[in-house]
RNA sequence: GCCCGGGUGGUGAAAUAGGUAGACACAACGGACUUAAAAUCCGUCGAGGCUAAUCCCCUCGUACCGGUUCGAUUCCGGUCCCGGGCACCA
């Protein structure tokens, strides 16, 4: 995944690109062609706000931003395809948004219609949900208002059944947790959309059906989100629940439903209600703990089944985004309805038999579960299939339907931002919304705007702003939007097939690469990026610019890199946090850390345990720093030796100061062995003497290991296999004869290339050093090796001899023993002899070539 | 609340198909070298017991309880805890 140009590479940049670098060159000797490309995600806020803080253009911190990274990251030794380098914030990258935007808009898949969003009146801005803390903006701190503002969406949702079926079908080689994530946002709920109809005052003795249609239209003639819910007096629900139906005691609509704006204007307490809940705090936690709340509309509805009147309720818990924005109330079989219904002492009728006992408490034991109608007139006895088929015939007079509803709602890009695509919109007072006509690609940004804080600049740029209408050829307004930037992230490794072409998106090249092999990142990006690129890849398909459904083949998320920290807190509850090396830790006698001591003072200080690398816990560890203290192998190899890739792992100075003295060991041992003998002996294998087998014996052993390790990308195991070899031969390292020498160098050119993916820099000059490059050529181009079968026959084997399945002897037998001649040696064993003692062997269990068991 | 992961020494972790638990390292401790320190090298290193003994040997031990099996870190059922994701989604 292409990184942020924050201006600092981090480890856990470090950790991702390692991981796709030592892949890539473990390929690359398998002989497989592969491209490890790399780009920069340059748009995004983080640019603006330094421009506000700098007084300068976020092109300018941007462009000096990627070349410090650039700069970072070669030190690293990654083998990046340079020429394909992507910058998103340059007009031959971003045009493309721009292209695609357009073809989308001729196809109906992207749309304008107004949203409702999160307004910063200060500065003058869309916020993200995560940018409101307590209601306010996170910058300005103004208490931040609910706004229906116009903007583009891209129709995502046409594609929910498709996006969710490859789930299952095309992304096998996705981690579970993963694919979960995406299928949970997705959200497919299956049940049924009906109408409550018949809308009355009940004060009104004409009973006469109130008719709400066309309320809720906003005033520029593009449809309103609040259209639709009512129509002819009839209030869409939709439920999962539809066998619950005769236990309806009342009906909640959100309070931005158009029949809770009705009722307001004649209702003061539901106006003050809708009132207070455009306010307030809408983080997740705090609608969770939020009470259900809600007021009468005094309107009622008829029950479709019984005719019954339903009151309507204006309810907090009800979210207008979901479904038709109104459901029914079920207040024994639904969890929330029972808190609402308890609250304002509305009926609670059971209707499906799930317990003997009809007592509240009971009952909210079963929510959720399903049961057979009871207690519900011609319903009773039906099952939750019966019950629900029956619930959308008898409603279809009324509109009602099987229906699936989704979680996953279309997506908004349109941002009130400066650093950002341009949308390719021209606003005419005559002729509206424009599309910007192809042949005026692209949109220009201008790069020299200085954001001082207050709206976008955009909107105060006559030369951006000012244009002719591509229609009427009038006076008009660019649209001053620009895309969400997960846009210039949904297609840009496409465009690494041809990062060259003027005159095309993606072209015929993109069928060599792609799909994408392997595509690696952080779980961070599980969902959105993920989603939205495989959306986008499919619109590309449709479009017959692409020609597969999917674009990532195998996906891995790596873990976060974690660092011990340290701190103290004052009386006032502020924690000071002090650097690794300001510290002294006190350890116990078996060597646990109990206290630690600031060097400073001599005073204790809290040891706060194993935290993401963060700035504020002054527990980030520099990758120039690493590199500049121990080199990049060791950099690389530890970062890959701390952990399983795909779990988060603890940084430690003293773990990579490890790895650093295997590397020096290797580099000693390496020299030594070039001394002993001015070029690598050669001899036949099999005529080696006992001791040089074992060598061969052990490293072939050690090899067919990493050999797996390598292809489960389990790359800790291979730094600890490159160490056992370097044990291995380090043994017996004095021995100067013509055999061992043979073994030593098969061994050293295995360990070399096993290591060389880890620790690129190091092994390439050993083995030149060494003269195996003259032999095999460069190592990158030397064959993987692999295990010799003859080395891995030993003459005779160790076999384990349990009893009861308890280990109580060893012995050895020759490698073609008999089954009979084991179990002779096994109870012949001294220790297993007194063991047994004389109880009966019942049975004997020998498993060929590990163990041989005794039962008595 | 729901859905995913996970729980193994002082620490990071290993154990490929159910077959010697703790490989490989780190830390700690002891020693060699050194005037000294660093670096390097060697040794000990799950808990408890037996013992003159750091020889041997025995018991227990992979969160907890139970099951399957000749044999379970691994499979099954239940419980607890930790991490991540989603969440008034009707």
């Amino acid at each position: 995944m292409l990184p942020y140009p924050s201006g600092k590479l981090h480890m856990g940049h470090v950790r991702n690109y390692t991981i796709n670098d030592v892949m890539l060159r473990h390929l690359r000797m398998k002989g497989y062609n592969v491209l490890m490309p790399m780009g920069w995600d340059a748009f995004g806020m983080p640019a603006e706000n330094a421009a506000i803080a700098n007084g300068a253009p976020p092109a300018e911190w941007t462009y000096q931003n990627i070349g410090d990274m650039k700069t970072q990251m070669q030190p690293l030794g990654l083998a990046i395809d340079w020429s394909r380098e992507i910058t998103t914030c340059k007009p031959d990258y971003y045009k493309w948004n721009q292209w695609l935007f357009l073809k989308m808009l001729e196809k109906g898949i992207a749309y304008r219609k107004t949203q409702v969003v999160n307004w910063d009146p200060i500065d003058q801005t869309v916020l993200a949900n995560e940018q409101v803390i307590d209601g306010r903006g996170w910058r300005s701190g103004a208490l931040v208002e609910k706004r229906e503002i116009p903007g583009y969406y891209l129709g995502i949702t046409q594609y929910a059944d498709e996006l969710l079926d490859c789930v299952e079908t095309k992304l096998q080689g996705w981690p579970k947790q993963v694919r979960t994530m995406q299928e949970n946002w997705l959200g497919k709920s299956e049940g049924v959309r009906f109408a409550f109809h018949h809308m009355i005052r009940r004060d009104e003795s004409s009973a006469s059906p109130l008719h709400l249609q066309g309320e809720g239209r906003d005033g520029d003639g593009f449809q309103s989100a609040t259209d639709n819910f009512i129509q002819d007096g009839k209030l869409f629900v939709f439920t999962t629940r539809a066998d619950t139906i005769m236990g309806v005691t009342f009906c909640a609509v959100a309070a931005e439903h158009p029949l809770a704006l009705h009722a307001a204007k004649s209702n003061q307490e539901v106006a003050d209600f809708i009132e207070k809940s455009k306010t307030g705090d809408t983080t997740e936690l705090a609608l969770a703990l939020k009470d259900k709340e809600g007021v009468a509309t005094g309107l009622f509805v008829t029950h479709p089944l019984t005719q019954e009147q339903i009151p309507v309720w204006v309810g907090n818990y009800v979210l207008m985004t979901y479904g038709d924005g109104a459901v029914m109330g079920v207040p024994a079989h639904d969890e929330r309805d029972f808190q609402f219904a308890k609250k304002y002492a509305l009926p609670i009728k059971p209707v499906i038999d799930l317990v003997k006992s009809y007592s509240i408490e009971a009952w909210q034991a079963w929510y959720g579960e399903q049961g057979v109608c009871v207690n519900s007139g011609v319903m009773n006895g039906m099952n939750f299939n019966d019950a629900i088929d029956y619930v959308a015939a008898q409603t279809k007079l009324h509109g009602g339907e099987k229906k699936t509803t989704w979680r996953l709602r279309d997506w908004g890009i349109s941002r009130q931002r400066y650093w950002g695509t341009p949308i390719p919109i021209i606003h005419c007072d005559d002729c509206g919304a424009v599309p910007v006509p192809e042949k005026d690609l692209p949109v220009i940004l201008p790069d020299d705007l200085v954001p001082d804080g207050s709206g976008n600049p955009l909107k105060k740029d006559a030369r951006f702003l000012n244009c002719a209408c591509p229609k009427c050829g009038k006076p008009a307004k660019r649209e001053t939007d620009t895309m969400d930037t997960f846009v210039d992230s949904s297609w840009y490794f496409m465009r690494y097939c041809s990062p060259d072409s003027a005159t095309n998106m993606v072209d015929s090249r993109s069928e060599y690469w792609m799909p994408m092999d392997q595509y690696i990142g952080g779980i961070e990006h599980a969902v959105l990026h993920l989603l939205y690129a495989r959306f986008w890849t499919k619109v590309m398909r449709d479009m017959g610019l692409v020609k597969f459904d999917e674009p990532f083949t195998n996906l891995f998320t790596q873990g976060m890199l974690s660092a011990e920290c340290f701190y103290r807190q004052d009386e006032a509850g502020k924690k000071r946090w002090f650097y690794p090396s300001e510290i002294t830790i006190q350890y116990d006698d078996k060597g646990r850390p109990v206290s630690a001591t600031a060097i400073e003072d001599g005073k204790p200080v809290l040891m706060g345990g194993m935290e993401k690398m963060s700035k504020s816990k002054n527990n980030v560890v520099e990758p120039k720093d690493i590199i500049a203290k121990f080199g990049a192998d060791t950099a690389r190899a530890y970062v890959m030796f701390a952990g399983p890739p795909e779990q988060s792992a603890a940084w430690s100075d003293s773990g990579a100061e490890g790895v650093y003295r295997f590397l020096k060991r290797l580099y000693t041992y390496a020299v030594s062995v070039k001394n002993a003998s001015s070029s690598s002996p050669i001899g036949d294998f099999a005529l080696l003497s006992a001791d040089a087998k074992k060598l061969r014996y052990d490293i072939h052993t050690i090899l067919s290991q990493a050999n797996h390790d390598y292809t489960r990308l389990q790359y800790n195991t291979v730094v600890s296999a490159a160490m056992k070899m370097l044990n291995a031969l380090e043994d017996k390292k004095s021995a100067t004869c013509n055999d061992w020498q043979i073994a030593r160098h098969e061994g050293l050119s295995i360990l070399l290339r096993v290591l060389y993916p880890l620790a690129p820099h190091l092994t390439w000059q050993l083995w030149s050093d060494l003269g195996y490059a003259a032999q095999h050529g460069d190592i990158l181009d030397a064959p993987w090796p692999t295990p010799d079968a003859a080395a891995l026959t030993q003459d005779e084997i160790e076999l384990v001899v349990q009893i009861n399945g308890k280990l109580r002897g060893q012995i050895r037998v020759p490698k073609d023993a008999s089954k009979e001649a084991i179990e002779a040696l096994a109870l012949a064993d001294a220790s297993v002899m007194r063991h047994i003692d004389g109880a009966v062997i019942k049975k004997l269990i020998v498993v060929p070539g590990r163990l041989v068991n005794v039962v008595v």
